[in-house]
DNA sequence: AGCGGATATTTCATCGGTGAAGTAAACATA
DNA sequence: TATGTTTACTTCACCGATGAAATATCCGCT
């Protein structure tokens, strides 16, 4: 497995010689990219591995997650889409997944017949604490001689891309 | 489409929530994490959104890129898959993928018969020169309001998680 | 020279995710 | 109350990515 840092000095590399191709690229921003990108897929392989003894999928564990966290431990398949940013499809196959493990259960809506209410399980409920505390070692070491304040600008950082990128995608993608 | 900034602020509420549950969960912590995903998710659509038009995946992208920035232009399999962090199988897809577009030669190794040397063909490197500055706008509005110390703070932050996340993994993952 | 183990790449089976079409219920309105 | 439109979810067919096994070559050792 190749080091995260080793390919991005490789990167570094690589985008000094584009630029000096291509004198008009915009080279730190998208240097900036590129880390988020690396880093972001560092991250995510770092939270498969620790799902992986759970037999859980990465989009499996955000949609328990939300379920757990919501006061009632109830929602929709269509809200559920919304908030993990899921394709409706893809929630289909999540829901059976988690329901054929006794995680979640799907019912027909009282109220409106055209919907599914999942819930979590007690044993759904009991999943989640029992997994989750395992993983907070490794979360505290991934930020590791990150001051408080360290911590901050980059929250505060993030959440200002989040909203320039919401912007972007406004405009073309609406 | 759902924006990021709402999923985001539905995140918040459900870090809090869960942190009142469990009460020894890193929250600051997990939450930068998400954010991490949730933007590095983001990005990932932009992109592909820009290279939709080329009918060009972010895997080849990437590895036409490389093979752009490298100064002579090529490299073999095995490289390209650590440098963009690819599997092999999926490298020989996209070989190819690009080979096919000829966008890349495949040849023997004289030195070695197991190697295979891919190399950028002149017509990969005009098609890179074309798609590439169609971007540049739209990497700049991701930036916008940036000032030039906050670029140098993420870009900072970002790799010294990175560094984390590399002892992380020689640990687990070796 | 010849054998065993390591390395480089490809093939095959499978999984997770997506778009397009299908089904069913609700709503709006005439 | 009949009809057309919208909404909610599922099914189906396909694509991109991965792990395990197959193939070919190279290297060290005797």
């Amino acid at each position: 497995m190749a080091k995260l840092t080793t390919c991005i000095d490789l990167m570094d590399e690589g985008i000094d010689r584009v630029s000096q191709i291509i004198p008009t690229m915009p080279a730190v921003e998208a240097r900036l990219c590129r880390l988020l990108l690396m880093v972001g897929e560092g991250i995510d392989q770092e939270l498969a591995f620790k799902l992986k003894p759970y037999k859980l999928n990465h989009s499996e564990f955000l949609t328990l997650m939300i379920l757990y966290s919501r006061p009632d431990g109830s929602s929709t398949p269509g809200e559920l889409c919304e908030f993990a940013t899921q394709g409706a499809t893809n929630m289909t196959r999540i829901a059976n997944a988690l329901a054929r493990r006794g995680l979640i259960t799907r019912g027909a809506s009282e109220a409106d017949r055209r919907r599914v209410v999942i819930r979590i399980t007690a044993a759904g409920r009991r999943f989640v604490k029992e997994m989750l505390p395992p993983m907070f070692p490794r979360i505290d070491t991934m930020f590791q001689s990150f001051s408080a304040t360290d911590k901050r600008h980059l929250d505060r950082l993030l959440r200002k891309l989040a909203g320039n990128l919401d912007r972007l995608s406004e405009h073309s993608h609406p």
